[in-house]
DNA sequence: ATAAAACTGTTGCGTATGCAACAATCATAA
DNA sequence: TTATGATTGTTGCATACGCAACAGTTTTAT
């Protein structure tokens, strides 16, 4: 059976908090769905992805750093790391200053997929937004950077 | 250490797509942080919480459904119905019409965990996005409404 | 009427993630 | 200088989720 689109709007009746929720929540649903499809291609999850975008070749990373900016507990970074390193992606350098810390950086076979993964992904992500014209697209960019400005200074997120 | 609210933002020249993919993605996790704050006070993840305002306490729902809805794996569902049903939230009764399906009702308990569940969830994100102006929201929920249908036709979803 | 197909909920297994504890290292204070 | 505390990355454990396989049931086709 096919996935009704309009299915779940019955139960949308509620406060704008609530409808904001609902759909922060459905869309990002959605676009993650639509990552992982494309991602697998490579070989990538979208947290694989999204950390191959931090990186460069040159100058490497800290794990911590990773966890910041990722909102990853350390750990995990630790482990998409090691999957990475296995798949010749990226490799880690003992940071000289810092006999603690691991810098971590891409290796030319992790800098050729990035190249290829972020044109594909890109290009999919056009795709998917362009049933909505390009005002729009950037009117919501505009909403959704004030909303993340808003809820980060109110969270106020600190590390594990 | 703090998580510096600003710090990825470096990173975030590219296209309108990638802008859009980075926005979602972010007010999510942020959102997901806060939602499980609130929600842990009442044992709730934020899956439970979902799955709770989707039931009531006198026309049950199938296992099937609750799947489309949350675009959850049904084995999922099963799961989470277990655990529900173990905390005296839900109880399962075989569908008198279709003997495969089972239907989930609230019970009482589940009832008034729902009730105030959701009192406390809807003012703490009313909170959340209480800096930007009412206009601002509602403008931001037409436009995600908007993407939310594109998504949902370009993807054409289908059940596993 | 009956055989084939589809659907429902469950279970086993694999993966992704968070939390807590840990040793090694650095920073700070006495 | 030394002692105390903080930070870094790692590992063990627990949880949440998806996928594939399954038996029981219903639907559909012949």
């Amino acid at each position: 059976m096919l996935f009704d689109p309009f299915l779940s709007d019955e139960i949308e009746a509620g406060t704008t908090a609530a409808s904001l929720y609902r759909l922060i929540h459905d869309v990002y649903v959605l676009l993650d769905n639509a990552d992982r499809s494309v991602l697998a291609q490579f070989d990538l999850t979208p947290s694989q992805y999204r950390v191959l975008m931090l990186l460069h070749p040159s100058d490497g990373r800290r794990l911590t750093d990773l966890s910041y900016r990722m909102l990853f507990a350390r750990s995990t970074i630790t482990r998409l790391m090691d999957q990475m390193e296995a798949a010749g992606l990226v490799h880690r350098v003992t940071d000289p200053d810092d006999r603690r810390a691991q810098r971590v950086a891409l290796t030319p076979a992790g800098a050729d997929l990035r190249e290829r993964a972020y044109t594909a992904h890109e290009q999919y992500m056009t795709e998917c937004f362009s049933r909505r014209p390009a005002a729009e697209q950037e009117q919501l960019i505009q909403l959704l950077k004030h909303m993340r400005t808003s809820l980060r200074v109110h969270l106020n997120i600190q590390d594990t």
